[in-house]
RNA sequence: GGGCGGUUAGCUCAGUUGGUUAGAGCGCCACGCUUACACCGUGGAUGUCGGGGGUUCGAGUCCCUCACCGCCCA
């Protein structure tokens, strides 16, 4: 047979998934009725990734795991269903094409128009997904291809309009003012999540406000501190303290209860603080007072270049311990000064613009960017006015986009909620009570504690690349009002509704079909409930606009215009009464936030709201395998929708698996340089080695952290990245002194060059071990010629296949039971060893000898293969690529294999799950392999010591009892041909030869007869360290059995044991000192 | 500030309910092309288990505390 003496992945890797997709073995569908799988489904849907960029080592990971849970449930028996996908990621890829065309073309998105631009990211989409549905395929993964879906395709699209809809008429959704986080370059609102504090260098500027008619007594003006001077022009209030006295009581309190505790290192600066306090009391408190009780009175003070007067409040957010004891307040550019507005009842005064310029309320600055010119400007003017009192330097946390690394602004701003209280309490509670179990569990506290926070939503984001929010805003004012009565709202309700329900009537969409709310007496919201009534409400809304286009010209009225959709002219009159009533008719331009979407994932992509037979079967899904930066964003958002929509969970494990770290544990990431391309990996290293490596490294606890190094494209040295190199565009190779370029790489020179790949040399332990088990077929297969299949009786069995059996029922066992609970690293160390330590290393030289004797051949071969099929069917989740290939020669080879042949499956994706045979376990040949063993070693040992040359072969005796001698004397022909050595002679009363190299083992000696051979020096170092090291055991051991309280209080079998294991030191001693003496004498 | 995780060999990590003087892979040293595999084999060297305190007959493992690293939340 004609095989590579190296494992080729690459060319094995394109025919076999080539192979598995052919044969449609991905494929999953309903079987309601358990006839083809007796178990049911297995479902895990993925957590799509996003369509910014290519999949990363953290993906890799993510999937790789997953595609081992389906594989080897899939082998298990059950209707195993993997649904891919992808996320259209809002913000994130609109930022990206954004960037892209302001780079490329010099255009904004509002040079291009909606439109366009949406056109572009879709192109872009289109591109990314089918590169990471590459990279998905690259890596092996076992999706249901057909059921690929994205979180912006019809049937998602469909899903989230229906679930808005449920939500608006149960009254969850709601608009409200909120102060956001505004992206002043993107031009919208973005999540905490999506905000970094960065730590900068900045100032704290102490300004005057001059009091309005100050009275005797009284400050002419008050002093604040603000590290943003320009949000002045915005302020509404001067906060001080409702009780100062108290407040500084309190914090000299809570000090001195600090300093009570303190380390003496802390001490000298609580002290300080403490000193500070008491001064304060001295000689600012009194004018605190003044300061509030002028507050109490209502008196105000004047707003320097705006000269607005604004009142003095008292209210706690002002700290008498800080500063002047005095806090501006600008309600719309700050998040602490918003929620004291909301206290205090006071006007709100936006004075920034969308795209963070000043707007009209700022007076003469408007225009000015905030936070540059517009903060210079301010400052000028107020210097001029000589109100600045001081100016510090200061650290301040600036808040930064983490989508277009701009300065946040916090802006107030119109958005749409979702009421969280009754959803988040329903997705605490399935966690609570154990329907959806998170994995490790200490993640379950995370998840509990920020839905135990039940903050609403805010779910709309000024973006174009989304779902369209599914909200029509209703502007009528038919009924005027001035003072926003009940009568207005209600009377213009009546309208609004009455010529809707015509209007729905008319063209046949029934009442549960919308919903219409007010939010004002003269604005409603129309939110539709199905497919047909959101086109009716987007052919209205065209209607009217050409309507009125048509009425501004003076033509006369037209008589139909709803023909975009089938069905609708009849609407036609209704609409013209909906004309009559409304002043303006619009769908709300925002869209939603990406989560929503995600959030409907498990049940969108079954198709709900369908009832669908795939939805019936497949929901709830099994097991949910993602990351701990997600659990609150999309877990816990999934759960609740789950229950909202379907009233069940959406899954019953969430599996969180570790974060892949840099060498420098940091994570990695592009914009850093030391991502990792799964590509690149997969090149080098091979798919089977990616994913069994990072199975490998998913402990419980910890995250991977994986070292990088650049690969030279010139030479193949690898080179350390650092901090330093992985910035560069391009990088000198050390070893042939050649350069490579890098990801960064953009002038011509540079891209000239050839790409040094960047991998990590952590995978080779995981490649070795593809090309150890791709050799240990090879093996296998070179000696099945004249394979026969048929029973093996347990009677001919060797000791070596007992043995082997013996560990491979084992090993079945702790892997299946480790795949159970998650443990991959575990389920993955079981294989490897014993693949490798026992397979390889003794079973399959064991059978040499046996395979090359025509009566003992077939059952070695029948053994072997046997031995070979369940190993690759326990790798193959982990390896697909390696075993399918190996699986495929074994089925050319021997068709028929297992110790009672049966006909294996024609690939090892569709072969059954190896059950551990209980019967096999035999804890007696598994002693007698660990004496064996211990004799081997002991024997390889004085060889390596001696210097003996591997072809020399030595005679050996052992000194020991009959049992030793009954599970030894069968083992000596492995002794030949493991180590070269014979046993010639066993038992009690051997006698040593005369020049011999001895050790102990476990129940007697061995003695290597070294007649013209020994190297006596060295067996005397070697038995005086012995020596040395047994009198130190042997001192430990008789401490502690002289210790009373040891032998009084420690369990008796412990020391029993301790006792047992003492005499045996004792023994060795004996043993070896003796041994040292017969050298010594010989060294004469 | 609160929470979670980590700190074990030069590197990356295992280490079950506390119980022989702590393990693996890589790297290092020595020997070896023994017809599955040099992406290999055989042997070897290497540790104050982050510091300090405590509980216990006994602590890498349990408790307290400090330090450093990472992440999450405010």
């Amino acid at each position: 047979m004609d095989l590579a003496k190296q494992y080729q992945h690459a060319e094995a890797e394109q025919r076999w998934y080539q192979f598995w997709l052919e044969r449609g073995y991905f494929n999953s569908d309903p079987d309601p009725k358990r006839e083809k799988f007796p178990k049911g489904p297995f479902t895990i849907v993925i957590p799509p990734p996003n369509v910014t960029g290519a999949l990363h080592l953290g993906h890799a990971l993510n999937n790789s795991l997953q595609d081992i849970l389906i594989r080897w449930k899939r082998m298990q028996g059950y209707n195993a269903l993997w649904m891919p996908g992808t996320d259209h990621a809002g913000i994130a890829t609109q930022a990206v094409v954004e960037r892209r065309l302001l780079q490329e073309e010099k255009l904004s998105r509002h040079d291009l128009g909606r439109e366009k631009l949406v056109e572009r990211i879709w192109q872009w989409k289109q591109e990314y997904e089918k590169r990471i549905l590459g990279q998905l395929q690259r890596l092996g993964c076992s999706c249901d291809w057909r059921r690929t879906r994205f979180t912006l395709d019809d049937v998602c699209a469909r899903a989230v309009r229906q679930t808005f809809f449920g939500l608006f008429k149960d009254g969850k959704i709601y608009r409200g003012k909120r102060l956001v986080n505004w992206d002043t370059y993107l031009q919208t609102a973005v999540s905490d999540d999506e905000v970094n504090n960065e730590t900068v260098d900045g100032h704290f500027w102490h300004l005057k406000y001059p009091v309005i008619n100050p009275q005797p007594g009284e400050p002419t003006h008050v002093t604040i501190a603000t590290t943003r001077p320009e949000t002045m022009l915005g302020d509404t209030a001067v906060a001080v303290h409702p009780d100062p006295a108290a407040a500084l009581s309190t914090v000299e309190q809570e000090l001195r209860a600090k300093l009570a505790e303190a380390s003496d290192k802390e001490r000298p600066d609580i002290q300080a603080k403490i000193d500070e306090i008491v001064a304060r009391n001295d000689t600012m408190l009194s004018q605190l007072i003044t300061l509030r009780d002028m507050a109490r009175a209502g008196r105000k003070v004047r707003l320097p270049l705006v000269d607005r007067e604004i009142p003095l409040v008292a209210d706690e957010w002002a700290k008498p311990e800080l500063g002047s004891g005095c806090v501006k307040i600008t309600p719309a550019h700050d998040p602490n000064d918003y929620e004291v507005a909301q206290r205090q009842s006071l006007p709100m005064i936006n004075i920034m613009n969308p795209d963070g310029t000043l707007n009209t309320s700022a007076g003469k600055f408007a225009g000015l960017p905030m936070s540059t010119k517009g903060r210079a400007a301010v400052l000028e003017a107020l210097e001029a006015l000589e109100l600045v009192v001081e100016v510090e330097d200061r650290k301040i946390e600036l808040p930064m986009s983490d989508r277009s690394k701009t300065p946040i602004e916090p802006y107030l701003a119109d958005q749409w909620f979702v009421k969280m209280d009754e959803l988040a309490q329903s997705a605490m509670d399935a966690v609570s009570d154990g329907r959806v179990k998170i994995q490790p569990t200490r993640y379950a506290r995370g998840y509990l504690d920020w839905l135990g926070e039940k903050r609403d939503w805010p779910v709309s984001r000024q973006l174009w690349w989304g779902h369209r929010i599914p909200v029509w805003r209703i502007f009528c004012d038919r009924v005027a009002s001035q003072d926003k009565s009940a009568t207005a709202r209600i009377a213009n309700a009546t309208l609004v509704k009455t010529a809707f329900a015509a209007f729905f009537d008319s063209i046949n969409v029934k009442s549960n079909e919308y919903a219409i709310e007010c939010e004002s007496d003269h604005v409603f919201y129309c939110c539709p409930g199905s497919d047909r009534a959101t086109e009716a409400l987007s052919a209205l809304g065209q209607f009217l606009d050409s309507f009125e286009l048509e009425q501004v010209k003076g033509n006369k009225p037209i008589s139909s215009g709803m023909n975009e959709v089938p069905g609708f002219d009849v609407g036609t009159k209704a609409a013209v009464e909906i004309y009559n009533v409304v002043t303006d008719f619009k769908q709300d331009p925002d869209v939603l936030d990406t989560w929503f979407s995600s959030a409907l994932w498990p049940h969108s992509t079954l198709g709900w709201p369908e009832q669908t037979d795939a939805l019936k079967y497949y929901y709830p899904t099994s097991t949910l395998v993602t990351s701990r930066d997600i659990i609150t964003l999309w877990v816990a958002r999934m759960v609740l929708t789950g229950l909202f929509n379907l009233g069940e969970v959406p899954f019953r494990d969430v599996f969180i698996h570790p974060k892949i770290l840099d060498g420098f544990g940091e994570t990695m990431s592009k914009s850093k340089g030391n991502g990792v391309d799964p590509i690149d990996v997969m090149d080098k290293f091979g798919a089977d080695a990616l994913r069994f490596g990072l199975a490998y490294l998913t402990t419980e606890t910890q995250d991977v952290r994986m070292p990088v190094e650049f690969e030279c494209p010139h030479c193949g040295a690898l080179i350390e990245q650092t901090k330093k190199n992985r910035v560069l565009p391009k990088v000198l190779c050390k070893q042939c002194g050649k350069e490579f370029s890098t990801q960064w790489a953009s002038k011509p020179d540079e891209v000239a060059l050839p790409r040094g790949a960047v991998v990590s040399e952590r995978f080779e332990l995981a490649r070795n071990f593809s090309n150890k088990l791709w050799n240990a077929a090879r093996f296998t297969l070179m000696n099945l010629e004249g394979y026969t299949a048929g029973p093996v009786d347990a009677a001919s069995l060797a000791i070596e296949d007992r043995w082997i059996l013996s560990r491979l029922a084992t090993v079945t066992e702790q892997a299946t039971t480790a795949l159970g609970e998650f443990r991959f690293a575990d389920a993955m160390r079981t294989l490897y060893e014993f693949a490798w330590d026992e397979f390889c290393s003794f079973y399959v030289e064991m059978v040499k000898n046996r395979l090359q004797d025509e009566a003992t051949r077939p059952t070695a071969q029948r053994v072997l293969a046997h031995t070979l099929d369940t190993l690759v069917r326990l790798l193959h989740p982990a390896m697909p690529f390696v075993t399918e290939e190996i699986w495929q020669l074994l089925n050319a080879a021997a068709p028929e294999r297992g110790l009672q042949p049966i006909k294996c499956a024609e690939s090892v994706m569709i072969a059954s799950w190896p059950e551990s045979v209980a019967s096999h376990v035999d804890a007696e040949i598994e002693a007698r392999f660990a004496r064996f063993q211990d004799v081997l070693k002991a024997l390889r040992e004085i060889r390596s010591r001696q210097n003996i040359p591997p072809k020399t072969a030595i005679n050996f005796v052992v000194r020991c009892d009959q049992t030793l001698v009954d599970l030894l004397t069968p083992m000596t022909p492995y002794f030949e041909s493991m180590a070269g050595a014979k046993g010639v002679a066993w038992g009690a009363n051997v006698t040593p030869p005369p020049t011999n190299a001895a050790m102990t083992i476990t129940g007697g000696e061995l003695f290597v007869d070294l007649a013209g051979l020994i190297d006596v020096g060295a067996e005397i170092a070697r038995k005086q360290k012995e020596i040395d090291n047994l009198a130190g055991v042997i001192r430990g051991k008789e401490a502690k059995l002289s210790n009373e309280s040891f032998v009084a209080r420690a369990p008796a079998d412990v020391v029993a044991k301790e006792r047992e294991s003492l005499a045996e030191a004792k023994q060795r001693l004996t043993a070896a000192e003796a041994v040292l003496t017969e050298l010594r004498k010989s060294q004469k």
